[in-house]
DNA sequence: CTTCTGACA
DNA sequence: TGTCAGTA
């Protein structure tokens, strides 16, 4: 699995086509790198090459901003999950670890919800 | 033509 | 965020 792996690692994809793949604009997707959520390697002439991981990133990055997510927020998610590969960094995520970082993650969306007050009605 | 940085409404 | 300017 390591091949794919080093393959959605190489950052070949410019800005313009990342804008299709995620239909977010090239400000806000250099904008999440300022904020360092993103890391696009920068080739020929200072140009932003971006990986099928960044890709990803930045797919998940735009569901938590729908979800009502602010970039603060989003920025301790990405750091919380990485001080969790720490912790299991030569054995794979189990089902469990997995559904706790997941639960983890959903808790601090739901515990910082200012802007759904009609939620109330349930 | 595509992307980059900085800046302003 | 959008968008314009001046480059590379």
């Amino acid at each position: 699995m390591k091949e794919k792996d080093l393959r959605r690692s190489l950052s070949v994809l410019p800005i313009g086509t990342v804008m299709k793949l995620t239909s977010l604009t090239a400000r806000q997707i250099r904008y999440y790198e300022e904020q360092g959520l993103v890391s696009p390697e920068r080739n020929d002439g200072n140009r932003r090459m971006y990986s099928l991981n960044d890709i990803d990133v930045i797919l998940e990055i735009k569901d938590y901003l729908d979800e009502g997510l602010n970039i603060a927020k989003i920025q301790e998610i990405y750091k919380k999950r990485k001080e969790d590969n720490k912790n299991n960094d030569t054995k794979e995520l189990t089902d469990q670890e997995a559904r706790k970082i997941l639960s983890d993650e959903l808790l601090n969306i739901g515990g910082l919800n200012s802007h759904d007050a009609a939620n109330n009605s349930f």
